[in-house]
RNA sequence: GCUGCUGUAGCUCAGAGGUAGAGCACUCCCUUGGUAAGGGAGAGGUCGGGAGUUCGAUUCUCCCCAGCAGCACCA
């Protein structure tokens, strides 16, 4: 007689604990076997740390922990990514017609593209909306099975949907597909999901807007129609959510430019600013402040031409590779000596080997560090402008170290060490480093790559911070460094960066002058720690709310009166601030100081001074901080002196 | 640049095929009031720009410009 032997798998529980079953026992199986209850409350399990279907077999040993709703990441994902097949299929019982394409887990939900003619409108997604629930309410089975690729893409083929055809050819050849039902509703994915529709909340999601977006991220492929939901495990936690999102938009640097008068833009000028008084006092600050901090590092600072003839531009390759985003300027025949083409300048770097080339340089210059506040110009794609964060017209805090190969490591560190002191200075603590490596599309030898990258890696690590790897990243000269701080609404932006570059300095040819006496090439490193002062005001606004620190506040000092006997020492108060060098004004109006303090807390202005007849008589001053209810009195001496400390930017202090 | 949406007073917004309205802000008057809006009056708009349909367009249609969301881009 045959004897069949089924091979037997040991699960290693969280617990320490080894159970034995039967090659192909899914996750659910085993929930089972442990409890009743358990098997009842499972969702998915992680096993051998992948995130598996309770319906997916287990062949080899592994170690398993059973997931139930309690277990939040999983929980989440899960829901997040049955209700994009939901919505998916919700779309697709109302509109037949439209093509699926992908539908991932993202931050708080998920996403789904569409192949629609029609564009969705906002009713749309309230249509969707509803047609989910009824899906999730008939708790409908969620089934997978392993298919061959001839089969699915027959399948595919014959339901009419071409995207999922291709991405089947884009799947490694030999690999299995896997198939997901929802009920009758079909799609192709990798899973894990729950196990019936009914296990989605039903109150602990919202659908939150459409917009377009390219078949796989490509610009040359058609456009989609994307719709965004949010998804959480109940509707409290959704309606939190919400709630921080309002929160968030109040943040919003485009809001708070407004309120605080601190900058507008309008139609004729896209993408460039025109900055207030009170924006203008907090880029001054921050200038100055960058200015000392830069001297104190090492730093010489330069200035160079804003408009600069096409030929400098060839050489430095930008003509070639970077004209659309450049504002090309045409001298008027008419008026010119002779007809040039000029470009405005949309980097400092060109011009700053042109100041490196001027007189013969030495080893012993280097390192040189030339910085400059460069005001540059790009032409950005109007689609990707956005507030004072991403503008035609801005004005780095730029600046090239001209330095050897050996010198590149301790530059990175030093450099890592000194952004690090501005953003702890300038209150931010929590900040992303990224190094970009190699792409497809370089120039440069493999061991110059080898040494570029490592020395970066090195640098940052010397420097004492860790980094995440963008492979393929870099730029295609060399290498790079990202410094990212995120916004209100948790979008993140570039600010600071660390670029090697050899190509700059050979296409310009600069040269310096060995200690064997010969001529060598320099490296270049193109640095930049707030990045653009616009961009880095627009996120420090944001992640201060408008209320700035005391020392970059543009409005430091209000001092109001309640009655207006008290005018005359309010302009005592105000002259004696200002001599003291606190920026302070009065506030004379006929106006109850009610009103008053309203203002001027919407305002954003750090420090209210209220006076009426007893502050006159005692000559002291009743003190209001921002965002506090309580006041003090002081004596008006005692007062000065403090805010006369507390106006010093960190470097001062 | 692409898809969709939006554009009315300084700001936030309502409105309708018959050349516009609110609140706040602004100006003036009354009020001198002790820590987040005291009262009254007044002024303020080529309804983003251009063309078309219509007796008549700010409203409907088309084109352009700008903004917003996302995608793509980001030397």
């Amino acid at each position: 007689m045959a004897q069949v032997t089924v091979n037997q798998v040991k699960l290693t529980l969280p617990d320490g604990s080894i159970r034995e079953y039967d090659a192909g026992i899914t996750p659910g199986e085993v929930a089972n076997s442990i409890a009743t209850s358990l098997g009842k409350k499972a969702i998915s399990a992680t096993v051998n740390g992948a995130h598996f279907d309770l319906q997916w077999p287990i062949n080899a040993d592994a170690n398993i922990a059973i997931h139930t709703m309690q277990d939040d990441t999983q929980a989440l994902e899960l829901i997040r990514h049955d209700l994009a097949h939901i919505m998916a299929r919700a779309v697709q019982a109302i509109w037949p017609d439209v093509k699926v394409t992908i539908g991932p887990v993202r931050d708080y939900g998920w996403f789904y593209d569409f192949d629609r003619k029609e564009p969705f409108t906002p009713e749309d997604l309230g249509t969707i909306e509803a047609e989910m629930k009824k899906i999730i309410n008939a708790r409908d089975a969620v089934k997978t099975e392993t298919w061959d690729r001839a089969r699915a893409i027959k399948f595919y083929e014959d339901a009419g949907e071409p995207f999922k055809v291709e991405l089947i050819h884009k799947i490694p050849e030999g690999e299995d597909l896997r198939m997901y039902w929802h009920g009758d509703w079909q799609d192709l994915c990798r899973g894990p999901h729950l196990q019936n529709t009914g296990q989605v909340p039903a109150d602990g999601f919202k659908l939150t807007h459409v917009a377009g977006a390219y078949w796989l991220g490509d610009s040359s492929r058609p456009m989609l129609q994307r719709i965004y939901g949010v998804a959480f495990k109940n509707r409290n936690d959704l309606k939190a959510h919400m709630t921080m999102l309002e929160e968030a938009a109040k943040r919003d640097h485009r809001k708070l430019g407004r309120e605080m008068n601190l900058f507008h833009m309008q139609e004729e000028a896209p993408g460039q600013i025109f900055w207030h008084p009170n924006g203008w006092k907090i880029y001054t600050q921050l200038q100055d402040y960058m200015r000392r901090m830069q001297e104190v590092d090492g730093y010489v600072e330069v200035n160079t031409p804003q408009v600069v003839d096409r030929k400098l531009w060839e050489k430095s390759g930008h003509w070639e590779n970077y004209q659309e985003n450049m504002f090309i300027v045409e001298v008027d025949e008419e008026h010119a000596r002779e007809k040039a083409i000029n470009a405005l300048k949309p980097m400092n770097c060109p011009c700053h080997v042109q100041v490196f080339n001027q007189g013969l340089k030495s080893y012993r210059d280097l390192p040189l560090r030339m910085a400059e506040f460069g005001s540059c110009n790009r032409y950005e794609p109007s689609g990707a402008l956005h507030g004072i964060m991403r503008v035609r017209g801005f004005t780095q805090d730029d600046a090239h170290i001209f330095c050897t190969d050996e010198q590149v490591e301790d530059e990175t560190k030093k450099f890592v060490t000194f952004l690090a002191k501005v953003y702890a200075d300038l209150g931010f603590d929590q900040w992303k480093v990224k190094l970009s490596t190699r792409p497809e599309k370089r120039v440069g030898t493999e061991e110059s790559w080898d040494a570029a990258e490592a020395a970066l890696a090195n640098g940052i690590k010397a420097a004492g911070y860790d980094f995440e790897l963008q492979e393929g990243e870099g730029a295609f000269y060399g290498p790079k460094l990202e410094f990212v701080l995120t916004d209100a609404i948790g979008r993140d932006w570039q600010c600071g960066t660390l670029q090697i570059d050899p190509n700059l300095p050979e296409r310009l040819d600069a040269s310096y002058v060995g200690q064997d006496g010969n001529k060598h090439r320099p490296l270049m490193l193109h640095r930049a720690v707030l990045g653009s002062f616009e961009r880095f005001i627009g996120i420090l606004i944001e992640s201060h709310a408008g209320k700035l620190p005391f020392w970059l506040a543009p409005r430091q000092v209000v001092v109001a009166t309640i009655i207006s006997d008290a005018d005359d020492y309010v302009h005592e108060v105000v002259a004696q601030l200002r001599a003291a060098g606190v920026r302070a004004e009065a506030d004379t109006r006929n106006e109850k100081i009610n009103y008053k303090v309203r203002e001027h807390s919407l305002g954003k202005v750090p420090v209210i001074l209220a006076v009426g007849a007893r502050e006159v008589e005692e000559r002291t001053v009743s003190v209001r901080r921002l965002g506090e209810k309580q006041t003090s009195v002081s004596p008006l001496d005692d007062l000065i002196a403090q805010l006369k400390a507390e106006a010093l930017a960190p470097d001062l202090r």
